[in-house]
DNA sequence: ATTACTGCAAAAGATTTGCACTAGG
DNA sequence: CCTAGTGCAAATCTTTTGCAGTAAT
């Protein structure tokens, strides 16, 4: 896979009138190629090792194009700080851990949950729907048995 | 409606083995008759008419064993601020302002989005599901048109 | 050339924590 | 009694902002 997908997220980028700089090239790249679910921290992390002089606040900045864009979404809280972002934008639920903000991926079957037109009755431009499950994962679960 | 529902969270309290303090009980009462979508900060500034001394930290405290509990949910984050909670555990759908963060409750037809068994392969206890559109209010949209 | 974007540092919030005290069970 | 819960203040984190400099288009 790889840059294909970073390629598409930077060019929605450019589409949309906004410039292609190198660090959001490294930002679009790693949110393409990347299954988990990451933080602004993560991201800042990683585009650190190619740009080590990256501001956090750049990232955000770019975060926060690219979900506006409905390129990425945001998922969250579980009590542990703050956003994670989606990148897999194929139908499918998110189950959030609320101890350690772990999250999963499960499958979902019945799709459209919420639609266009019943947003638009709220005077609402809807940009992604998202089903998320909270409850404890396997580990936190046992921890608090203790 | 009023005290019946605050009534309920307040044994749920109880029942789990958590103490019941004029405190909390308030909380209760606050969150079983509001309509709207609490923060921390909202639940706190109306129990402090009730008790001036009561601390934001207890807020907090109160709002996570309730939410431990299943009693309440976690809603959020719009790009403004922090969480939001949730009292009405009937199944509907949030919609969600990225910009503002209003959220508006919005009927949901499809029930049984990912079930108990589906999240038990994941080794993951689901306490509650939430079905979420996020994008922008009426009120936002008009405003980025400027 | 423009002006959006960047990096930095400081600010603003939101949430948590440690601790001594109080009161619910 | 005993210990969970409280209030307070400080600490910690996350996210935002102002501004001067830089570079994408």
């Amino acid at each position: 896979m790889s840059d294909f997908q970073g390629k598409r997220l930077a060019s929605t980028l450019q589409d949309a009138g906004h410039r292609l700089t190198p660090q959001r090239q490294a930002i679009c790249d790693y949110l393409a190629n990347t299954r988990s679910h990451p933080s602004p921290a993560d991201v800042y992390e990683f585009v650190r090792t190619q740009y080590p002089s990256i501001s956090l606040a750049t990232v955000y900045n770019t975060l926060a194009v690219l979900r506006d864009l409905g390129e990425i979404v945001e998922v969250g809280p579980g009590d542990t700080a703050g956003v994670r972002y989606e990148t897999d934008l194929t139908p499918h639920a998110n189950l959030v851990c609320q101890s350690c903000g772990r999250i999963v991926d499960v499958p979902l079957t019945t799709p459209h949950l919420v639609s266009d037109a019943q947003a638009g009755a709220f005077d609402f431009e809807l940009i992604n729907v998202r089903v998320t499950g909270f409850g404890l994962c396997g580990v936190c679960r046992r921890e608090r048995m203790k």
